[in-house]
DNA sequence: TCGAAAGGTGTACGGCGTACACCTGACAGT
DNA sequence: ACTGTCAGGTGTACGCCGTACACCTTTCGA
């Protein structure tokens, strides 16, 4: 009565494998509980049979990363400028809407993976080939920010709104909240569904983010219609 | 000769020097060198000692936080929405420039800590006071981003450039790079001082920022001018 | 047949956050 | 002046973490 990870039976570790690993015990658990040895443990293998197929924790990261990015699909025919970016953007919201720890794990890396470079470089394209200039072009993608990954930064991650304990206490605490901060309590109010998020996750939704990333488009139309160059305070791009 | 570290004659610990000391350690050697043990070690102190000044890391990051974002001033004489609130903006990016570490831990905690509601309070007081009903306040604060804080929040937070380890051939891989992202490589090469960044922190200055903002800020006036309401899509806020 | 490689194993190290029991010195109440 | 309390610093220990290194097995081409 071997165990279902009898060493024998069981498939072959492959980086692919680990990856695709990696990838659910991140989705089911939270990124900060992906560890070398608890996903080693999923795959049913000693910890360090992992390093046979990644070099370490942070190439599996960035493995990771690939394998969700390369998930993003591209249109493909081209229906001008701004229905390419935009396609293209939302696309890559999709992608990640369902990997929470995508966003955070690709800010903490060092550089851009394949796969990120190739999203970028097809934007980066859209543009060019909608007429704006490689200057006006660097603008805007630094205008983007991490909206080319379909994400609204916001100020803090999380789901939360009161102070900081997840629910200190539930009314007294509302009530000095609104004292303290009225304009944050008037549009927690506002806006408040059922929990009382204020600024969070629980708000990042589609509508929201279509409307920032159609604010910004606008921006870069009026620009490129205006032919501008980077003109106004002297240097060259950066 | 007992050393500098005699328990006799060094300052009793307190919250604040914790604190103090930990911004310290994390602007010297980065965040992740930042441990408990190391922390303690700085303040000639056994590790458990800081114990009983902060619950945990987590409140220690906390914490040094708020020692931060407090250190935003604000203008204060109300010169008008736009200013007021790029203003404010522009100081939090001052505050925040000499402390890389402290957006990363921002982002990273469950919810704003009191330093950073307040910061908060004020630019939403800023739109409220300025004409903007609160459903367009909403809509910016969103769109806003992180952007309040100062800081575009690029796709990636490092310095580098090349895909991943930092100089990994620095003349053929530009080649390949070339070949394979031609619109990346074609910014890149527009766009480089001394560094081949593309969208990286090395780009991320003053001039950049307030392009984006401006568009931003842009944006927001002439929604604010034209009575915008959520009316689009159906929904109200979000 | 054999030697080398590829891939899984076991042990061990140094670092982390922190629970818990303990000690020490200052100070308030009698 | 004695004593109880208690804030604050100490020491030890536990269970995690990433991963270096030596080892063993399996497979396969020459």
């Amino acid at each position: 009565m071997t165990p279902p990870t009898d060493p024998a039976r069981r498939a072959p570790l492959s980086r692919e494998r680990v990856l695709r690993a990696a990838v659910a015990l991140a989705d089911g658990t939270g990124i900060e509980a992906l560890s070398m040895r608890r996903l080693a443990q999923d795959l049913g293998v000693v910890p360090m049979a992992l390093y046979k197929h990644v070099a370490n924790k942070e190439e599996l990261l960035d493995g990771m990363v690939d394998v969700v990015v390369g998930g993003i699909g591209s249109p493909d025919l081209d229906p001008g400028w701004r229905a390419a970016v935009r396609g293209r953007i939302l696309a890559a919201r999709e992608a990640l809407r369902s990997h929470p720890w995508a966003l955070q794990v690709i800010r903490s890396r060092n550089g851009p993976t394949p796969a990120l470079l190739a999203h970028m470089d097809a934007v980066i394209g859209s543009f060019r080939n909608g007429g704006f200039s490689v200057d006006l072009t660097h603008h805007v993608m630094h205008a983007l920010g991490s909206r080319l990954l379909g994400f609204t930064q916001e100020v803090f991650d999380a789901p939360a709104a009161a102070p900081h304990p997840r629910p200190p206490e539930p009314d007294a605490a509302l009530g000095q909240l609104a004292e303290r901060y009225p304009y944050v309590a008037e549009l927690a109010g506002a806006s408040a569904h059922d929990d009382g998020s204020v600024v969070g996750r629980g708000c990042d939704d589609q509508l929201e983010f279509e409307f920032a990333l159609d604010l910004l488009l606008d921006g870069f139309e009026r620009l490129r219609h205006e032919g501008w160059t980077s003109a106004p305070a002297g240097g060259q791009a950066c």
